[in-house]
DNA sequence: ATTAGTTATAGTCACTTTGACTAGAACTAA
DNA sequence: TTAGTTCTAGTCAAAGTGACTATAACTAAT
């Protein structure tokens, strides 16, 4: 599951979507659903999950986690299926690159409904878990570039948390965190002053998975 | 994995154990490892962990979640595995009663070395996220019975997080939680002051993958 | 019966964090 | 030059936190 920032159309303010397909065989044949694929004997479980998000939609993420993996009984009508979900978030540069066709398409990850499978549940969780990591972690800079502004910033984190936020307040909280470095840029073009910019230096955690790995 | 409180044998405060197994054959023939079992196609992934867990150490669990997938391609040296480990809390009495024999027998989770597999920096990730965990939800009294002292509870903080706690302190933040609920008795049978029994109401967060079962 | 020892429990105090708010700074567009 | 906008720096009260003190309530020893 890949989420990415996009403005919504109404407002014009970012909001989060992700990019799903639609099957092309059965079950469920037509809907829409999210992208994956089989794991391959020569690969690790975030490799595979890397691989089939090329394949599928031409993406590179920038920041790529273990979700949770889900094997109930009836997932799929057809067979037993185990599904390791992996969640990305995809810089805005990224995200504009990324194959749009009759198959491939971007959709509000909050107005979801309908989807193949259990996919609906999936997202609902992995929103969830956002939204928790978001709330704690450093997580948010992964879905902007590399300079951004705290008004930036501000917005993503009021698009996952669906709730507006002090200017001010969160202006003070952002810039008592060590991982944001000031820079000496600003950004110019508004039609008001012009913002500072700035610069994420964290590094996001390793996955458990991949600890040991040379 | 299973976690359950035992006293230490030097100070006889209560610390983490965890059960293992003994390796009947090969790879890693001899040595200790986390106790587990194929996957059958008749049950969710839930299912065979509790099962897995019953079958090994008799043991049912009152707190039962996944903690992650394995999925690396050098896990075991024979053979491709992808392992969805789950971890559990069981209480006090529950863990008294567990089989233990010449190849299943009581460790304490801190101090593991030269398991199978890649089981050390799965316990290690373990003991992670049940630190996590307990700084934040109420995870604690799963450790414990159904009724319990303060004092008790911060025990298993001060086991979990390896430090010592205000016992001051710690009380107003218990008390402050309205899933604690204060009982009308007592602890008898210290040598001082009777301590009052609280008891825990709240419920454990569902697994995502076991929201839509019946 | 009294006292010492131990833990339970309540409270104080300085310090930090948080949410609501005010005000000036710095730019653009009219 | 002025109005409009956002950026940015502050203030202030309320709530939370860590260190600490003091009293309550029991048991065991004298």
């Amino acid at each position: 599951m890949i989420f990415a920032l996009r403005p919504s159309e109404r407002s014009g303010r970012p909001t989060i979507w992700i990019p799903l397909v639609r099957r092309i065989r059965e079950p469920f044949k037509g809907l829409w659903a999210l992208p994956g694929g089989p794991l391959t004997h020569a690969e690790s479980l975030q490799d595979a999950a890397s691989r089939n998000l090329r394949e599928t939609t031409g993406l590179a993420p920038s920041y790529l986690e273990q979700l949770y993996a889900f094997g109930g009984l009836h997932r799929s009508p057809t067979q037993r299926v185990v599904s390791i979900v992996y969640w990305a978030l995809v810089q805005p540069t990224e995200a504009a690159l990324a194959d749009e066709s009759e198959n491939v398409r971007w959709f509000r990850a909050d107005r979801l409904d309908g989807l193949a499978f259990d996919h609906n549940a999936i997202v609902e969780y992995a929103l969830w878990r956002l939204r928790n990591k978001m709330a704690y972690g450093s997580i948010a800079y992964h879905l902007l570039g590399e300079y951004f502004t705290l008004a930036q910033v501000r917005e993503v984190y009021e698009a996952v948390l669906d709730r507006e936020l002090d200017p001010a307040n969160f202006r003070r909280q952002i810039k008592a965190t060590p991982e944001i470095e000031e820079t000496g840029e600003y950004l110019q073009g508004g039609k008001h002053r012009p913002p500072r910019l700035y610069r994420f230096t964290g590094r996001p955690g390793l996955d458990p998975d991949n600890r040991s790995t040379p």
